[in-house]
DNA sequence: TCATTGGATGAAGGATTCTTCAGGTTTGGA
DNA sequence: TCCAAACCTGAAGAATCCTTCATCCAATGA
């Protein structure tokens, strides 16, 4: 992936004036509606000035370019979901072990879930884009806010492992994103979401029992 | 995603003589190197063609557009890989049910690294592509397996509930392709497989104990 | 009021890309 | 050997796309 690695992904120029805020707020929320309604194959600078009311000029005053403009989307987003998981881990600490693989996960579907389209919009960008670099820094922010909680649990019987956070983090990060890329019913999400539980709950329970 | 809808994606002639196959092949095994060379967003017909030492025109002999070759390498990998699994699942018909899992899982994990590099290669294509239905069609396949396997299972105490096995297949292709992403380690990998098994057991135990 | 800085415009340059097609080369059977 | 069918070639048409920049409008504070 020689593609991304020279390209500057820093805005160009902040907001000062609110007229320039709500430009850019434009600008984001534009980008997204792009995305989904003609795919990242057909994003074109132009098409999404030309959606957010702007001028395609406008657009590169704040974004030194396309790439740019999808790395601090996918950002925004994924910041927004971290956030909202490791908020839940702190809340949960010293509850029993499954209360608390409950909270987690409930907190990341519905943070998904909340906005279902960004997300699936923006699994079409994640691979390009700096993706690599941004998703693992998200999980190791997840990672590290579960196993903080985990640490608390009084009913875990050894310390959990890292690597098997990691897998337990991708296997639902994972099943959400084919769900979400099938086309969900509130009927599906709702049952993913307890299985999702499930799933964790018992893997965390054999993950933990077991000794190093 | 109105952009995949009207596009053809059968192949516009077949290869009668020896040469013309070669040729098709060759065309195949270039799209895979420079979309790991190069990215999906650089991928360019003149460029497959200049590395499978044909010219353009004769890439256009054999697949009407761009679209249709990138969906002919999707599909011949994701067919190779399920068929992996349908044949491991049969063999394991009638084995306990942990037995059972752990052979699915380490089928699919094999399968999927044995060429990890096309797996790499074509998640960034998937979404685009007309990848939708063909992950469809592919994961109906597998469900149908492992459901017909798990029915064998001499000590599941309920029937398997399909949604569940929905949710397992994509957990453990969304750690997978986590993994992948990241770039592995053969450790890392030894390590995944393992507990993608301990995973798997473990929610199908809670899953087909549970009463329905 | 007016100068200065912030903000917006959009035509056009420069660069790619997809795809075609008219014409050449190779193959295999008659 | 000879010809029709199969194959291959690659320049060029047509369509986009990214990005810039010279120019104009709006806000702010002195």
């Amino acid at each position: 992936m020689p593609a991304d690695a020279l390209v500057a992904f820093e805005p160009r120029k902040t907001p000062i004036q609110a007229r320039s805020t709500v430009t850019v707020e434009a600008i984001s929320e534009a980008t997204i509606q792009v995305l989904l309604r003609h795919g990242a194959e057909r994003l074109t600078t132009t098409r999404v000035a030309e959606r957010a009311g702007v001028s395609v000029g406008t657009l590169y005053q704040y974004y030194p370019n396309k790439q740019s403009l999808l790395f601090a989307v996918l950002e925004h987003h994924l910041n927004n979901v971290v956030a909202r998981v490791e908020a839940a881990c702190e809340s949960a600490c010293h509850k029993p072990l499954a209360e608390m693989i409950r909270d987690m996960v409930e907190t990341f579907v519905d943070a998904k879930m909340e906005r279902a389209d960004i997300s699936v919009a923006l699994y079409r960008v994640s691979a390009d884009v700096g993706g690599p670099t941004l998703i693992k820094r998200i999980s190791q922010r997840s990672q590290k806010a579960v196993v903080a909680m985990l640490q608390t649990a009084p009913d875990a019987k050894s310390p959990p492992d890292k690597f098997a956070i990691d897998v337990m983090l991708a296997a639902i990060a994972g099943a959400m994103r084919s769900l979400l890329e099938a086309g969900p019913t509130s009927s599906t999400v709702r049952k993913l979401r307890e299985q999702l539980v499930l799933l964790c709950q018992s893997y965390m329970m054999a993950a933990t029992a077991k000794r190093v």
